[in-house]
RNA sequence: CGGGGAGUGGCGCAGUCCGGUAGCGCACUCGGUUUGGGACCGAGGGGUCGCAGGUUCAAAUCCUGUCUCCCCGACCA
């Protein structure tokens, strides 16, 4: 992409009404707009890198047999009288309206009841099972207080999966295949190191369910690593019970801040007691539909990654989200020729490049270079077209290096 | 929801205490000089000060109400 066709540009002072890093770094670059607390708009940059984060996400829930999907957020009323949870009581974080006749309508905090109830219209019989469904959503849940730019919203984005097996086995059997799908996605966006799977509060058909807990100040969990099992406790449930459980005791646990970038829980027969859903098993018996469910917030992730990895210049993206990989600054009108040559043949080679074609000065270019993160910047200038050379350099280097064309191509291709 | 802070051109801010109808930086437009780490000079455009009501000859400034935003806490199915 030309940056002279890019519509958003960069700001060299911080919003006043955000405090968190996430926010103001991607405000100032010009990759969300915040239309009210809680609430942002991704811009052409913002929206790749999410774009990104959630096309790791589904090539992951794809291979472990996830079938895509997309649900409404519009819901009604019916649907979740069944689960008892219309009840403001229940769901404090609904927000609801009605349709111009009066009918009453929320807006999805999450879907396994309108998901359960669809899904009845395809289980019937043993083999129908198992499924997982999944879909990519903007939920809706009115925080009383929502903070921390992207991390906790009142609408954002979440891919949500549901499994429905004929039994616990099944199920548990799932449980574990997504575990590992989890941590392959948390290793694909850069995370795996400091991701956790964590123990949590579970329901009536599980003593736990589990979260993955990513370290970081900025979080709002506490939890308690154990570094060797490479496994965490949440606060809520840090217990000597809990900890006899895992056969661990408190002096081999660290008290840690995190921020939850995943949940996965085991539903059990809950929603398909409340729905009615059930199939036929080989006997000729009915038998209810074992559940799960599993979320990851693809915009909290966004987030989390701009907090995490940005320094005093600005946003730093690992590879696997950043919005272009190559940002390729051009020098002079006088050599716009041999820059667009350059762009054409990293484009054609499948090389993501954000072409700054702008009519600025060098100075501006590079601090944009640095402010949107892309991880390799490369220089065409009379300096470097003399030398039939670019310069090369990575966001997290300080010190460039000439390249011929070929070792550019050859250094990219592998990264 | 409890406590605290704040709303002034697109963004960041000053002015408010001691009422006299708005200013600075960035951004923007035009001209010129510049061009490897956010240039410089000159000339311009853009706001009636969150909203509503009140006091006053006169309100960004004082009073009342209200909305919004941020922080701390509570909450987070």
């Amino acid at each position: 992409m030309r940056l002279s066709e890019l519509f958003t540009k960069t700001s060299k002072t911080a919003p006043a009404d955000e405090v968190a890093k996430n926010a103001q770094l991607l405000i100032r670059a010009g990759f969300i707009y915040k239309e009210m607390a809680g609430v942002y708009a991704y811009l052409p940059l913002g929206k790749r890198v999410l774009d990104n984060i959630m096309q790791v996400i589904r090539e992951e829930m794809n291979a472990i047999g996830g079938n895509e999907i997309s649900l409404t957020a519009l819901q009604q009323k019916d649907t979740w009288e069944a689960s008892g949870r219309w009840s403001d009581e229940i769901i404090d974080v609904w927000f609801k309206t009605k349709l111009a006749s009066g009918t009453e309508l929320g807006l999805a905090p999450t879907h396994e009841e309108p998901l359960t109830k669809l899904m009845k219209t395809y289980i019937a019989s043993y083999k129908d099972l198992p499924v997982y469904p999944y879909q990519f959503q903007i939920k809706f849940r009115n925080e009383l207080r929502s903070k921390s730019g992207l991390m906790r919203g009142r609408e954002f984005w979440m891919k949500d999966l549901y499994s429905f097996s004929r039994d616990r086995a099944e199920h548990d059997e799932f449980y574990d295949k997504i575990t590992e799908a989890y941590h392959a996605v948390y290793d694909r966006l850069g995370l795996g190191e400091i991701t956790y799977k964590t123990f949590a509060s579970g329901g009536s058909f599980s003593k736990y369910s589990h979260e993955f807990q990513t370290l970081s100040d900025v979080g709002e969990d506490t939890i308690y690593v154990h570094e060797a099992k490479k496994l965490a406790i949440n606060e809520e449930v840090y217990t000597d019970e809990v900890l006899s459980d895992l056969g661990i005791s408190r002096d081999e646990l660290v008290e840690k801040k995190a921020v939850e970038v995943g949940n996965i829980f085991t539903l059990g027969t809950k929603f398909s007691d409340a729905l009615d859903l059930v199939y036929t098993d080989e006997k000729g018996e009915q038998q209810k539909v074992f559940m799960g469910s599993y979320g990851i917030g693809p915009s909290r992730i966004m987030g989390l990654i701009a907090e995490l990895f940005a320094d005093d210049k600005g946003l730093v993206w690992p590879e696997a989200v950043a919005p272009a990989r190559v940002y390729l600054v051009q020098i002079g009108d006088d050599v716009a020729e041999e820059a667009q040559k350059l762009y054409e043949q990293l484009v054609s080679k499948g090389i993501e490049t954000l072409w700054d074609d702008r009519d600025a000065r060098p100075g501006e270019k590079f601090a944009d270079a640095d402010l949107y993160g892309i991880p390799h910047r490369i220089v065409v200038s009379a300096k470097t077209v003399a030398d039939q050379k670019v310069e090369y350099k990575a966001r997290s280097a300080d010190e460039t290096e000439l390249l011929t064309v070929d070792e550019l191509l050859a250094r990219l291709v592998v990264s």
